[in-house]
DNA sequence: TATGTGGACTTTTTT
DNA sequence: AGTCCACATA
């Protein structure tokens, strides 16, 4: 006990051993949230106030969840695998399988990725032959998603128009395909879960006098749905601990609330709020920097970072005349740390958008330093593994249409799309799935179609008696992947990735606890492990908090979820020492030694869309809050003159939020005046040139000698610096288009508007 | 049915 | 500029 509370500061002391009531931790960036958490939790079960099985804890990310359990086993003897520690997802999925029944779904319901919601929408889309022009699929599904997000089924959706109306009807009949495949997307989980008990009295019950704790990690981050979940977790008797920081909410887009944090402290009557302001991770310098520029935005709870650790180093400030040229800026700073002894992996190269991150690899690509970009695509993401899952998923769920359309023809095996229309003309008369309506459709296309379902049968018929790797193994061989890849010139990484879903079945099984003999379609398990494994309560069939998933489903579905809940790994060659490139949403949690925080034009970030939307800009601003705050030891901001983007040169000022740091933390690398563009921007030169035919072409229409320059920096006594972007007329009709930042695009007459040279 | 071509798109992302 | 996708063609 001593040992566990050691070494903590008083305020997270006071988090950690307050009483059973609601209580609201606003932890700042690097205040030790994870071990005020972890810990709180192991005081709770260590003096006996509450036993593991009374512990609900939830997180946003795998990552998070998995974090917490490693820190928790190290500070106690405990297994943590039978306990409530998960992600929203995995918690929903836990109780949608333990009592599928009363939520009305199959045993083995599968789960749509974002992917495989998206064919589902289009395909609904077709076979209602609806314009996909006017319902774009990718619009159609934010519009389910929202409304699921916001509790909303279609019946409860108000539509005030006819295309509104139509959404509807189309969400409605998603939800009806969903239901006759037994699929159900991420937000249905959430909701599903939530409709479960709230209908269902005695369930409900269970779960709230169970869960006499409940922990949430992220608070900031939780969507509208996600916040009545835990209302209705926690009933009237759960202490909720809701750990979080409305500075770091960037996530408004993809539908979190930051006012979840302030209607839980209204609405659980909070008495407890503390906060952790003291940080452990930078120096001075970078938290009176990123203090200051939150600073700017109105509407917070209100918190400021401190230190013991000194002022360390100044903020360096770099001014590049292109991306290209920031890119090298950057490397050569890069190289001088790894010379000054830094290691590669504690150097991170943030930025807004992913689109930057191509000029900076090739720049390290070429000066040889290895490198790894955070936000490609995940392992179970990857299509020859999509593929593969697909077959076992008909083999636990044939109804999956998703599935069966992804490999009904792959690899090839002569059914095309005469042959499926006839199979979902089928389908849709007798209202079945597309695997059940294969007996009606005949001739040729039918034979064919047989020879697939039964390939899928005898897969099924003989490996269930066989463990899951060696299940997946051989659906491998029998289904033809592994020898069409091998018939393929790029085939060799994809056959790779598919042995190694062998291996993740094998790591798989032994972390879940399955054992390596269990058979992988088996069905639960329950009554091998007997005991107190499934109680009956009040007529009610109740997990036991020490019951893993074993108990309620097979290997083979397990397996499932976990591939879709869990895409893997998105980093390409982990392990070796490089360079940590990522967009600064990716960022979020990490931190580094050194930090750049690239390309700070106005427009960038923030980002021009964020003007129009409203809270837009302080969403940035947290979001620029989140990169400085990832920085221990030195912080690098840059931003360039000139961007490529879009295939277009484009001409930015500096970011607004070089205006809200201290000048005393900052330290400009580079003089306030640079050099002349288009000497640095070779394309820019070639332009400028008097011999070039584009310039004759410009000097024929007058974008040159009336005293101003595409590129060239100005001053405006009302908007403030800008850069000219376009020239159009001549001599006193000369007019200047200006890019003023965040004032916008102005057109300007060159003989009237006042402009100083900067 | 594999392959090519034109057009539209382009902030951020986890489950 | 670069990517993705739908559709057309050999």
């Amino acid at each position: 006990m001593q040992n566990l509370l050691h070494n903590l500061n008083p305020e997270q002391l006071a988090a950690v051993t307050l009483p059973a009531q609601p209580a609201l931790i606003l932890a700042g960036a690097g205040s030790g949230k994870t071990r005020v958490l972890t810990t709180r939790i192991a005081w709770l079960i260590q003096t006996g106030q509450v036993s593991p099985a009374g512990i609900l804890a939830v997180t946003f990310t795998n990552k998070a969840a998995k974090e917490m359990m490693t820190r928790l086993s190290a500070m106690m003897p405990i297994n943590t695998r039978g306990m409530w520690i998960g992600t929203f997802h995995g918690l929903c999925n836990r109780l949608l399988r333990a009592h599928y029944r009363d939520a009305a779904l199959p045993q083995a319901f599968q789960i749509l990725d974002t992917q495989d919601q998206l064919s589902m929408i289009k395909r609904l889309l077709k076979a209602n032959n609806i314009d996909d022009e006017k319902y774009p699929p990718r619009n159609l599904m934010y519009f389910i998603n929202n409304a699921k997000e916001n509790g909303l089924r279609a019946q409860d959706v108000e539509a005030f128009d006819d295309f509104n109306r139509r959404m509807v009807e189309l969400y409605a009949l998603y939800d009806e395909q969903c239901q006759r495949e037994g699929v159900v997307d991420f937000a249905e989980l959430l909701l599903r879960t939530y409709e479960l008990l709230s209908r269902n009295q005695p369930l409900r019950e269970h779960y709230q006098s169970r869960f006499r704790h409940i922990l949430v990690d992220e608070f900031q981050d939780t969507n509208n749905l996600q916040y009545n979940w835990l209302k209705l977790m926690a009933g009237t008797q759960a202490a909720v601990f809701a750990v979080g920081d409305d500075d770091q909410s960037i996530y408004a887009f993809r539908g979190a609330n930051v006012g979840n944090m302030s209607a839980f402290e209204r609405e659980f009557k909070v008495e407890n709020l503390i906060k952790l302001e003291q940080n452990y991770r930078s120096h001075g310098h970078i938290l009176d920097t990123a203090n200051m520029l939150i600073a700017n935005n109105t509407k917070r709870l209100g918190k400021n970072l401190h230190t013991d650790a000194g002022h360390g180093e100044l903020i360096r400030i770099y001014e590049a005349t292109s991306d290209l040229q920031e890119a090298q800026w950057i490397i050569e700073e890069a190289k001088s740390l790894i010379a000054e002894g830094s290691t590669r992996n504690e150097i991170a190269i943030l930025y807004r958008s992913n689109a930057q991150s191509r000029v900076i690899e090739h720049a390290l690509f070429s000066a040889g330093i290895p490198y790894r970009v955070y936000g490609g695509q995940r392992f179970f993401e990857r299509a020859e593994i999509k593929h593969a899952i697909a077959y076992l998923q008909l083999m636990d769920n044939p109804h999956n249409d998703s599935a069966f359309l992804r490999v009904v023809n792959f690899p090839t095996r002569g059914i095309g799309a005469r042959s499926l229309e006839q199979l979902q003309d089928a389908a849709r008369q007798y209202g079945i799935s597309l695997y059940a309506a294969v007996p009606y459709v005949t001739g040729k296309a039918g034979t064919s179609l047989g020879a697939f379902v039964k390939l899928v049968e005898s897969a099924r018929f003989e490996t269930a008696q066989l463990p899951l790797p060696e299940m997946v193994q051989i659906v491998l061989d029998a289904s033809g992947l592994i020898a069409h890849y091998q018939n393929e010139k790029e085939g060799a990484d994809r056959i790779e990735n598919l042995e190694q879903l062998v291996s993740a079945a094998s790591l798989f099984v032994s972390e879940e606890g399955f054992g390596h003999d269990a058979p992988a379609q088996l069905g639960p398990r329950s009554e091998q492990t007997a005991g107190p494994a499934i109680v009956t309560q009040d007529g009610v069939e109740i997990l036991d908090a020490d019951a893993p998933l074993v108990t309620v489903m097979s290997p083979l579905s397990a397996f499932l979820s976990h591939a879709s809940l869990e895409a893997g790994d998105n980093q390409a060659q982990a392990g070796q020492d490089a360079m940590q490139l990522m967009t600064v949403h990716s960022a979020k949690g990490l931190e580094f030694d050194a930090v750049f925080i690239t390309g700070l034009e106005e427009g960038l970030f923030p980002h021009e869309n964020s003007q129009k939307e409203d809270g837009g800009v302080e969403e940035e601003r947290r979001l620029m809050y989140v990169a400085i705050t990832r920085a221990r030891r030195r912080l690098y901001l840059s931003f360039s003159q000139t961007r490529m983007l879009h295939g277009q040169t484009r001409y930015n000022t500096k970011s607004r939020f070089f205006d809200e740091m201290p000048e005393e933390s900052l330290k400009w690398l580079s003089p306030k005046v640079q050099q002349h563009h288009w000497f640095a921007n070779p394309k820019a030169a070639w332009d400028e040139v008097p011999e070039s035919g584009a310039n004759r072409i410009a000097q024929s229409m007058g974008k040159k000698n009336i005293g101003w320059r595409i590129g060239e920096s100005v001053a405006h006594a009302k908007f403030g610096e800008g850069v000219i972007v376009n020239i159009e007329g001549s001599g006193s009709n000369a007019r200047a288009h200006i890019n003023f930042g965040r004032h916008g695009m102005k057109l300007l007459d060159l003989s009237i508007a006042k402009l100083d040279k900067v």
